[in-house]
This record gives structure tokens, sequence and C-alpha cells, in this order.
DNA sequence: ACAAAAAATACAATCGATTGTATTACTAAT
DNA sequence: ATTAGTAATACAATCGATTGTATTTTTTGT
């Protein structure tokens, strides 16, 4: 049994009135009496009318979609950041449509090509680790879809961001772990090429410099921050010839596989060594020593970024000049880093 | 400057041909000769041809898109689940729609309504707490569409499920407490209108029986599993004129905020009361002691619902009995039930 | 009661791609 | 060389809703 959906034609013959009489009442325009509306809208339900939104879209040259990249969803702050986008964009009528790019900048392309051909009103992204230039939001940009980039963001003008003061967060880190008594503090950083990464690292070293404590190269070491990285990481600290007493890590996964390895090898945390991370993901409550991070909302920075790209959309045909706003961090102090 | 994308036309007037013959070279057709085919495959990278989608998908009928419903989507079981669905249905050429319900039946109802208006090819969606009946989906079957419910199934028939063996995975939870010595155990419950905690609950009265262990209606607590009810319910434990010493909680969430009340209380963990959560959440290998569970993979039940939906697309055709996957559970002992 | 103004509705083009049918161009066979 | 047969392309309708313009109907005022 084929299904042939009933379309605003049908409800036109069943009630011997043009098509466009009837796309007009259901829109709630003023060109159509009141009792033709009611007539129409009675009908329409009889019949079990469902508006073609392909065809009203393709009309309309609007999809009222936003297309969302992120490098993969499962992860904490990425799915928060997606639960703040969807229900702002939800309540302006907008839907969302979700891709990951599993951190492979070849995807990203391919989806940013599978946005386009959708016709989506904008783009949300936060870029993938291998992602070095913009070339391939060329197009995007040409067609004239607001787009913004979030949490990991480029430092090439012309695109919005919503971004955390990560220079601020990192330098609030590391001053806490100077406050705390630690003199050789160890920075476990991220790929080189995310901001996001160089700007906590430049906040741990201006940290450094305003308290007198030389900033040694072989402190910083970068990896992808994954799981299995922290324990490689925390066992490369325990082999250092001075005896490292902090770490700032760039991010809470790593921070907790390496205590979970320095607590193995009877470290003791805060005493130690105290670690501060960085997200405020849910397991750094639970850890213990719960773990000292940086707070990074997720469906906030979502929410401010579905905003600010609903406002451009408004405001389409006039040109509006790209924004860039920056969420203040806060410290959590937990017992990770409590050494007084 | 408005953006005036180019169409097949565009194409066809430039190369003095017809449009027709351009959407089939486009489209690789053999009634076009290879030579016309690359004259228009230049000019259409040449001038940044752009298929035009919506377009398409009207002619066409379908719109190559799955709808994902699910209640929350910053949960770790549903992230994980969404990342599956994304990545099967990505490699199939389809894309998705997510959306969240919050738990809220309205909100439900009105996400169907906004999918079905989006002519999704199929719809993968676990249910909101909420959710009793199922009339708001009949629009969805007598259009035909493709629909699965997973994780949170109904038993109403003429739906696909993809779920797993909740039964025994209560089953086992329990049967491993009493192997570990637990004579009074107490079982934390979800909604009761929810089949997975129905199920739950099932396989955990069944062991009790099995070893002749009586089964008191007073142990079994029902809440929403929230963080927030863990501590009360294991407030309510402590209370219990029995001393119990064991409990099988139908979630992590709710099972690791009971431990941390519970630890706060110098109860110890296995010794006094063991305890076994059901998923397998990240926090839950964290915590200590690390907390035993039931193992439920979020992305390989997306994975499996969204090879069996799009089977289902393709044999849209040809009538198809609805079918139910379960899969089966694992039981992960940690620390927080292992007393012998 | 009649013209003018306003309200309600109908007509027809359009969005951009697809696809069945018709036509033209070309190849091969007698 | 002529025609049958095939390959290549053109024509035209279609998907379903929207919207500017034209026409009809109703209302208003004198």
């Amino acid at each position: 049994m084929k299904n042939t959906p009933i379309t605003i034609h049908d409800i036109a013959k069943s009630l011997g009135i043009d098509s466009s009489t009837v796309s007009r009442a259901l829109n709630n325009s003023d060109r159509v009496s009141l009792k033709t509306k009611k007539k129409i809208i009675e009908k329409a339900n009889e019949l079990g009318y469902q508006r073609n939104i392909l065809a009203s879209n393709l009309r309309k040259k609007e999809t009222r979609t936003i297309g969302v990249i992120v490098p993969r969803i499962s992860r904490h702050f990425f799915s928060s950041a997606i639960s703040g986008i969807e229900e702002t964009a939800f309540k302006a009528g907008y839907k969302v449509i979700i891709c990951q790019s599993l951190e492979k900048l070849e995807r990203e392309i391919s989806l940013i090509n599978t946005l386009r051909e959708n016709r989506v009103d904008a783009v949300i992204m936060s870029i993938s680790m291998e992602t070095q230039n913009y070339n391939h939001l060329d197009g995007l940009t040409k067609e004239n879809t607001p787009m913004l980039i979030f949490d990991r963001h480029c430092n090439v003008p012309g695109y919005n961001n919503v971004l955390l003061d990560d220079f601020m967060g990192g330098y609030e880190a590391t001053m806490h772990l100077i406050q705390q008594g630690c003199k050789k503090i160890a920075h476990f950083s991220g790929p080189k090429n995310l901001n996001v990464y160089k700007n906590r690292l430049k906040g741990y070293k201006v940290a450094l410099e305003e308290n007198d404590i030389p900033f040694k190269e072989e402190l910083v070491i970068n990896s992808r921050l994954m799981k299995e990285d922290g324990k490689e990481l925390a066992q490369k600290v325990l082999q250092y010839p001075q005896k490292i007493d902090g770490i700032f890590c760039a991010n809470d996964a790593a921070a907790i596989s390496a205590m979970q390895y320095l607590k193995k090898k009877k470290v003791k945390i805060p005493e130690d060594i105290a670690i501060v991370g960085f997200s405020n993901e849910p397991i750094s409550a639970v850890i213990e020593p719960a773990l000292s991070t940086i707070e990074q909302s997720g469906s906030e920075m979502g929410k401010i970024a579905t905003e600010l790209v609903l406002k451009q959309i408004k405001n389409k045909s006039i040109k509006t000049e790209p924004e860039t706003i920056v969420l203040k961090p806060s410290l959590i102090i937990r017992d990770s880093s409590k050494k007084i």
C-alpha cells in the first residue's frame, strides 16, 4: 500500500476552492476570511494533513535548520553543548542536524559539504584536532551562511567565536597551584595547533613568571590528552630528575587517568603532587581526592552560540561584523590541590 | 549582496543544453555521453554548483534523514547511542536530526510531529519517563515510516525494538550479590511505567526466589533515579529495622550518589553493604571502591538500531514484520561488591 | 440604488531537480 | 544509399507550497 500524503490541493479540491487560499489559511494570513479559515482547518484535520516542509522550504529558501559539527558527540562537554544548542534552537522553532568529525579533517570537510547541500541556515562547529586551515569553510562564507566556531576556536578573522578565556583558565589553575606551595609544576598540554591549548599554556607561563618561577620547556608535555595518554604522562613525571610537586593538566580525562596511575604508585595527592584539571567533567567530582578543575559549561556555551547565530540569521540582510564572545572561566577547588 | 546559488539551469544555459541532461550527467546516468558529462562536471565545478537537496528530495520523496529522539542528549548512555547512530547512518549516506524530549511527553509529541513534517525516512527513539501510551506514533505508522524504539521499550506490538535483556541484567546483578553472601538485598528501581525497570525488578525477584530469600515489597524503592535521589534512597536504607547488606540499583548515577552518602556515614563498601549498579557509566570505574555494574553499550545499541531501520527503509515496499533485538547484558565485577 | 473602496478569493508563476516521453543525431546493416 | 536501430539529447510535466497580481464579491457611503 503506497502512502499518498494529503496536500493543500486535496483540501482545496474537496472544498471547491483554490490551493493558494488553503495555503494562506493554514499560515493564518489575513487575506482569508475567518469563515473559510475555519472550514479549511477543519478539513485539514479531518484528512490528517501534514504540511510538506520540503516544498515549503524550497519555495521560501530557508530550512529552519542549524548544522552542528563536533569532534565527538559522546564527550561530556560536547554532548552538553549539543544539549544547550538543541534546547535554544527548538524554542526558536529551529531543528538541529548533528554530526561528528571524529577529529578527522577529511570527515569535517565532507560534513561541511553535506550541511551546505542541505542548505542549513547556520553552522555551529568545534574544529577537529587535525584542522589547520579554514579553506573548507569558504563555500559557507560565499553563500553568506552564518557560521560560528565554539570552544576550539581559530584566530583567523571573519568568523564568530564563542569561547572560554583559556588563558585566564590556565593562569588561574597555575596560580592556585603556586599559592598552594608548588614550586615545580608540570603542564600536560594538547595538540599544538589548537588555540585552546596554546592559550592554557600561555596562562601557565605567565603565572609562573609573575611568581619568579622559571619556565622550563621540558615540563610541558604534549599529547592528545586521551585517557591512555594520562598514564604515560604520569609515568614521565615520575621519571623527572627534579621532583615535580604540581600538575596542571589541560583536560580532566587525562588528569584523572594520571591520578589513577599516581595513586597506584603510592604518590600522595595533593601532598606529593597537587593536580588541577580542566573542564569540570562529572567524573572529576567523584574521583578521590576530588579533582580541582576549571568550570566550562557546555550547555551554557551552546546556548550562547545558538543565540548569536539566531540573531545573525535574523539580520542576514544587514552586513554584520563577526562577533567573539569570551566566557569567564571559574576555578573549582577540590581536594586534589588543597595542600593548605 | 544577495546570494544567488547556481542551479542546473544556469549550467545548462551556459553550455547551451537542456537542464535535464545536466541533471542526468550529475547523477552519472548512462543516457548522457561521456564527452558531455565531462563538460558539465567541469562547468559545475567552475561555477561552484551545489545541488539543492530540498528540490531533489521533494521530487524524489526521500530525505535520507533519520530522526532521533532521546530523553536527554547529555546522559552518557544516550550520547554514546547517538554517536553510534550517527556513525552508522553517515556511512550509509544518511544524516541525523537529533532531538531531546527532556523526559516530557508533551515535548515528545511535538518532536514527533516536527520529524513527520520534515519527512524523515525513519525514526529511532527512546521514550520519555512520562510516556504511557503510543497514540502519538500513529501518524508515523500510517505514513509507513520505519520506527524503532531502543533501550526504553514498550511491549505494545507493532514496533521495532532494540533493547537490553533487562531481566537478565537484574537477575545476574542480584545473583552476584547473593553469591557474595548478601542476605538482605534492597533494590532501587525507577518509574514504574518503564519496562526497563519492571524487568530489572523481575530479574531481582527471580534471583531471590531461586535462592529461597523471601521477596519483601518494602525493600524495593522507586524514584526517578537521579543523582539527588541516590542520597535519599541511601538514607532510607540506613533507617531500615533490618540491616541491609546489599543494594542492586537500577542505574549508576543513583548508585554512585548513594555510595557517596554511605561513605560519608562510615558505612564500609562492600563489607557492610555491597552495591551493584546498572549501565557502566564512565564514573563507575573511577569511584572508590569501583562500582560493579551491568554493561550496556550505547554505541553498540545505536549501531544495531540504525542497521535495522536502514534495512527497513530499503525494503519499504515489502511488508516487513517488526523485529525485536535483545542484547545480552554482561556483569562487570568491581570492588563495590567483592566480599569474597 | 449605484459607484467607489475594501475584502475575499482565484490565477498563474515560481522554487530547483527529476524523469517519462518525444525527438534528433548518429551508427550499422542490407 | 537507404533504413532500421540505437545513442544522445530536448521537451514538458511533476513534486507541494508560496506569493504577486488579477478578478470577483462584498461592504460602505451618498
